[in-house]
DNA sequence: CTTTTTATTTTTGTATACAATAAATATCTT
DNA sequence: AAGATATTTATTGTATACAAAAATAAAAAG
């Protein structure tokens, strides 16, 4: 991205400084910003598209309130269309070049795995293979649209790759979810390299559970913070 | 909708005024339609987003070719989050006066069916009780991130329900294909009835078959015209 | 005192001018 | 003449002024 506006206002929401349910005008907001309205006109609807924001009546817009009902929606959301997104790479049959990508990022997992624990560190690799191996997945399963709207989707608040960290949750119970997590990745690439379509989905689909257990975690962590 | 430039620039899309692969620069478009470049900034944002234009570069867009493989991949998109919705129904179980509305589009369809033949005003009629029945489900599903992107995809090119028309196909063959999809929503609504989620979403993916059917009518007569 | 109408204020919609940047062309050096 | 560099041109980014519309407040009528 390269509008530096939405992401200083996305920020601004993610962080609190502009609470939930704030209505936002665009004069208070480029006063706020020290730049024009012109800039502000252009990011808001962005950051509405993207859901940050709702639309109060034909006027302007509020600062969405955090659901987290609706996040858990929208993970599940997502693990639907990546498991769409298997199953269509499951059926039309990975390229070579890619089966040796997938395998690398499973041998990377199994490398950190290997010792029995996880550190901090571990968990920056690990995230990082993780969300190498969902793109290596959504990027060639042939359907433009599904990429698109999977694109959207991590676009989305609270629950893109970056917030899926494990870091207030304790290495111990990041080291089960994590090790059941490339179980999935593991079985999920026997299924693409068979050609079972249906398989393929429904490990994607079971997938997202794991995560939606590290999104668990993290609102009960955020929730106890402001406590 | 509010924003009549948006609407007017889809129009001129889908019209083929605005040829696919054509660069639309901001201030050639503001000469084409009188207005200023202020408009028709915020308007080219909105129609990318909808998936009318490409980015090209970081400079400007252009007009998004149509591809009918991707409509295709478009509408099977749509069928699953369908499914999902109609599956979160079922599972949730739908209210008394849920089931009275739902009862209602079937007794109508079946009014329609049950002279034998469609008429050119029994495809409006049908067309709209599709409509209704198929929000009925989505607006009760209970997950507001599936209301928004199937809100998203009924605005893309050439899927939406306004494109589903079948006066291009033969009143024979519409018959036929309109008593199979309604077929579909009984057993739909069955199933949702019955709480029985699977079936609910094996069924309306299904369902989708029967739309792309008339997509693929609506291809083939659209290319006869051009030549 | 309530309701309707009118005036005021707030906020968004539009137009235009100017600045910044990327693309294209021309110029210069070797 | 080829490549690198400067200059020009095209196009988007930003700021500001003004117009239109909507919300709010005030005033008048019943």
């Amino acid at each position: 991205m390269k509008n530096t506006l939405v992401h200083r206002l996305r920020e601004m929401i993610l962080s609190g400084e502009l609470p939930a349910g704030e209505r936002l005008t665009e004069i208070g907001l480029a006063e706020k910003l020290s730049v024009s309205r012109t800039p502000v006109r252009a990011a808001l609807p962005i950051l509405a598209a993207d859901g940050f924001l709702d639309t109060v009546g034909k006027r302007g817009y509020k600062v969405r309130s955090f659901d987290p009902e609706q996040s858990l929606q929208q993970l599940e959301l997502r693990s639907v269309l990546e498991g769409l997104a298997a199953r269509y790479l499951a059926k039309k049959g990975p390229s070579t070049g890619l089966i040796k990508e997938i395998d690398t990022c499973l041998a990377e997992g199994d490398a950190i795995f290997s010792k029995g624990y996880v550190t901090e560190d571990d968990e920056d690799a690990y995230g990082e293979m993780n969300a190498r191996f969902h793109s290596l997945i959504v990027d060639n399963c042939g359907s433009k649209p599904v990429q698109e709207m999977l694109a959207k989707i991590n676009n989305m608040p609270f629950i893109g790759p970056s917030v899926l960290v494990f870091n207030q949750i304790g290495l111990e119970r990041a080291y089960g979810m994590l090790f059941r997590a490339h179980g999935h990745h593991h079985t999920l690439a026997e299924a693409i390299r068979l050609g079972e379509g249906d398989r393929a989905e429904a490990i994607f689909r079971e997938h997202g559970n794991t995560q939606r257990e590290s999104l668990f975690s993290r609102v009960e962590a955020s929730l106890e913070e402001r406590s």
